[in-house]
Parts: structure tokens; sequence; C-alpha cells
RNA sequence: GGAGCCAUCGCCAAGUUGGUAAGGCCGUAGAUUGCAAAUCUGCUAUUCACCAGUUCGAGUCUGGUUGGCUCCUCCA
């Protein structure tokens, strides 16, 4: 199969370090706030790419990291007088859960810099040890941008010394302009910080996620990891000077590919907090399915922006709607054998570079020849068994159509009305069977005004929630 | 100020190595239906922001123009 490199920036054919496995690192989220559909998408692109190498034939391991530490985290401390653990681990949890709605798989491996204290530590201490790292009068620690002859091949940013322009206050300490925090000295005493050889205090930003990949992949003597993701936006400086403080670390490099997602827009302009304009999951889940959710997230490529808006929303839900009517035309039923071509297809098309626009067009194609046939034959019983197993396959390469198809049109509908709209739905029957057809158009009106769709089939009177 | 990405039908959106524009929504004509809905069929970009160049041939390559976004500060 094949990836795009964003270190390349180009597609390239896809070759694990370690035969037939692959290990893949993402950045997660800081836990100090709620998630909002950006870290969703990020999520969900490199939750597809877990599933199109799963499908390919790879034993994958996926790690994804929180960041418990942070001074955005302290200031919220500070700001609820609540101690640090207990809202990482309320940000945490609730991160899980919100992912688990879209239909994402745990990490196989999901480490906290507060659990990583040791291999942060000792990776500076290392860095220390060669010269590649400095403690300055304040015990802050500093890497030596000057030391990593590759530094900026990760961004392809001129390593120049210059950077007149950049926006970064300097430390008059610091021997390169360019050089970052691996380790922050605590300031008060009431700090959170931890003791270490060359200072009390705690880890930058940077140095966790090199740690945490140190400690828990083994890798081989050129790479520690398969893949490194995250968002476009980690690019520079963060996964920069990963890669450089693990290379001049470990003698090797961090990460073979490297893959970022695209932003999730609103009106043309990235969401993100300083500019206020965040959809945070917790709001979106209270409107939408989260199966929903997922498969307009992932309707458009990982690399591009995503433009989000509650229109797009609702005509992707009707497109997931067809694979849906058509399961509850074939259900119930028994899976049988998927069709190795339309299997081919699909697994062809994720495996470059996961092109999910393809994927959903095939899908469709599926849909309407399945419908076609059915028309033509509708007791075809060896037709609909195939197309459960095809539908099947989708649910588990690309995480959407899983579920039960009667349930599906009924989400957000409590027993009581269900029951109000069986009893009407009996009325119109009767209705209809007397040809009393005014009384029968009222009655489909009334459960059009409360957003139920009835429709007369050869099977009988369904109905679906809009 | 420096670096990069993007620009395809009314809307969303594919389009590796250049070879003659997927799919969805909407619209529309029909089949089906008591009428609808659902489903199916047909139609719907000689054209890919603009200008120039390379080529037998460019949405795809090169240069420029315009517009939008992102990174250089925490950020998925």
């Amino acid at each position: 199969m094949y990836i795009y490199d964003s270190v390349q920036k180009k597609k390239v054919p896809f070759e694990p370090i370690i035969s037939n496995n692959v290990s893949i690192y993402v950045c997660g989220p800081t836990v100090y706030d709620d998630a909002h559909l950006g870290h969703a998408r990020s999520s969900l692109a490199f939750d597809l790419l877990s599933r199109t190498l799963k499908a390919h034939g790879y034993a994958v391991t996926m790690g994804k990291n929180f960041t418990d530490i942070d001074d955005k985290i302290i200031k919220k401390v500070e700001e609820t007088g609540k101690n640090m653990e207990e809202i990482t681990s309320f940000y945490i949890t609730r991160y899980l859960e919100e992912m688990a709605a879209l239909g994402i798989a745990r990490a196989d491996i999901e480490p906290k810099a507060t659990e990583s204290l040791g291999a942060i530590e000792a990776m500076i201490q290392t860095l220390i040890d060669k010269d590649d790292a400095y403690v300055i009068s304040t015990g802050d620690v500093y890497f030596d941008t000057s030391k990593d002859s590759k530094y900026g091949n990760i961004s392809h940013r001129v390593a120049d010394d210059e950077d007149t322009q950049s926006r970064v206050a300097h430390t008059s300490e610091k021997r390169n302009p360019k050089d970052f925090a691996l380790w922050k000295a605590c300031k008060g005493e009431e700090d959170i910080c931890f003791d270490t050889a060359f200072s009390k205090g705690r880890p930058g930003w940077h140095i966790e996620c090199s740690a945490m990949i140190e400690k828990h992949f083994t890798g081989n003597e050129e790479y520690s990891i398969d893949i490194h993701g995250g968002g476009a936006d980690l690019l520079f400086p963060h996964h920069e000077n990963e890669a450089a403080q693990s290379r001049c670390a470990t003698g090797h490099e961090l990460s073979k590919y490297w893959m970022h997602n695209g932003f999730v827009q609103i009106d043309g302009e990235k969401m993100s907090k300083s500019l206020g304009n965040s959809f945070f999951l917790k709001d979106a889940l209270k409107l939408y399915d989260g199966e929903v959710l997922r498969y307009y997230l992932n309707s458009v490529h990982y690399r591009n922006d995503f433009n989000f808006s509650e229109e797009e929303l609702q005509l992707n839900k009707k497109r997931l709607d067809k694979l849906y009517r058509l399961k509850k035309r074939i259900s119930p039923g028994k899976a049988s054998s998927i069709n190795k071509n339309f299997k081919k297809s699909l697994l062809d098309t994720m495996g470059d570079d996961l092109n999910i626009s393809i994927a959903l067009s095939l899908i469709d194609e599926l849909i309407a020849n399945t419908n076609d046939a059915l028309d033509a034959n509708p007791k075809d019983k060896a037709l609909k068994k195939e197309t459960l197993a095809n539908i099947e396959f989708i649910d588990m390469l690309l995480g959407f159509g899983g579920k039960e198809p009667f349930s599906y049109f009924q989400i957000g509908v409590d027993d009581a009305l269900k029951e109000k709209i069986e009893t009407l739905i009996a009325e119109r029957v009767e209705a209809k069977k007397s040809k009393d057809f005014v009384r029968s158009d009222a009655i489909r009106d009334e459960l059009k005004a409360q957003g139920i769709n009835i429709m007369d089939t050869a099977e009988g009177t369904l109905w679906e929630k809009a």
C-alpha cells in the first residue's frame, strides 16, 4: 500500500521496518479541556489508517499519548482549586468516551507524561551527557539545536540562526535562538514539579513524545517506529524537535514515515481555542449520532482541510441512510462470503493513501447495483447474504454500517412515540384498505410533522426518523 | 518579514507516473405508487481561478498573476 509522507512530501510505498508489523505513534491531546471536532478528525484519520493496515494483513501497534503535565493544566488547577490528577483524569475519561462514540478503537498503548517521568529524565540526562543539551542558571534544560546537523529536515525550514522575525522571546542564556526547552525548572513552592538530577521541575512538551516512544517501542537500528502522526500544526516545531532530540539521544531516526492530518475549519478558518470557534465533541454528540459524525468527518480525505457545516453533515447523513435502507431491505439474515471484487477494490483504494472518496463511491455503486438486482428479483437470497457480508466488511474497514438497520432509523425516538407511530400506521393501513385516502394522508402528514417519514413497501409500511 | 498548502459542475468532492473530467447532494424527465416516500433508469462541466510556456497531447509539468488557508506562539 501507499501512504503520503509529509516529510518527503509525496506518496510512497509503505514498507514496515519489521515485516508485517506496524508501529504508529500519534500525538494525543493535552487534557485540560474538552475535545473539539479537530481532535476527532485527527483520531478518525489515524483510526482509519490503523483499520486499513490491519485489513491489509499487518499487525498494528498504535500508541497515543495524553499530555497531562502542562502550563494550561496548571492554570486550570489554579482556577478550579482541584488537583491536577482530578482534572486530567476527568478529561481523559471524557475523551475516551467521545472517541468511542465515534467508533474509534482504543490505542494499544496510551502513555501519560506523568507515568513516563523516568524515561523523560533518562533521555534528557543522555542529551546533557553528550552536551547536546545544557542546563542554564534557572535550572531549565535546553536542547542545543546546533548539535543536530539534520535539524530542519522534518519541516524543511532553513536551519539558520536568523529568525529575527520570530515571535518567540529569546532567553539570553540560550546558545542558539532555535534551542527549545526540554525541562522547565519550577519557579515557586506551589509549582507542580518533580525531582531530577539536573533540577526540580517538569518536562517540556516535545520531550514527552520522544521519551514515550523510546520507552514503549523497540524499532530497529534505523528507526524507532514506522509512522508518526498528528495534526499538520504539529509539524513545526513539535515534530521537528522530537526528531532532533531522538536522533541525538538514540543515534537513529525517530520515525520512518510522518503523516499529518488537515484541520477542521469553521467558515474557512481553523478551529481553535484562540479564535473561539471551537465546536466541542460533547455538543456535537448531543445533536448527532456518533456514526453520522464519523461518516461525515471521514468523508473528506484526511490531508485536506475540512470545512464543517451542519448542512453538509445532513447531506452526508442522507448518503449513509441509503446504506442502511439497503441493509434494512436484506435484513434479517445471515452473511455468507464477501464479494471478492468489491473487497479488493475497497482495499486497493484505501491502500492508496486512504482514498476515502473513491471508497465511498464504490459503496454507492454497490448500493445502487444491489437495489437494482433486488428490484428485479426481490427473493435473491444469495445476493442478500453476500451483501450482508459486504456491509460487514465496510463496517470493519471504515467503521460504519454496523448497526441494526431498523434501530438506525429510530435513533432518538422513545418507546412512547414508537407505540404511537405503530398505532397510527395500523390505522392508516386500515384506512388505505377501505380507500379512505383522506384519512391515510392525514395520518402521514401528522407523522411527518413529528419528523417521522413513512414509506409503503412490498414488506409493509416502514417508518424512519428524519 | 520568512516558509508551505490549496483553487475542478449550484453545493460537497475524486482524479500515482501528462492521453482526453469518478461519486454524492440538489435539479430535471421517466418507471413504480391511490398520491407520496423509498427504489431504479435517463439527462445535467468540450471543462478544471487567470495568463504565458514545455508537449503530438496538461486539471495533471514550468514560470507568473489573483484569491483563500496554514505554520513560524499553545494547538489535532
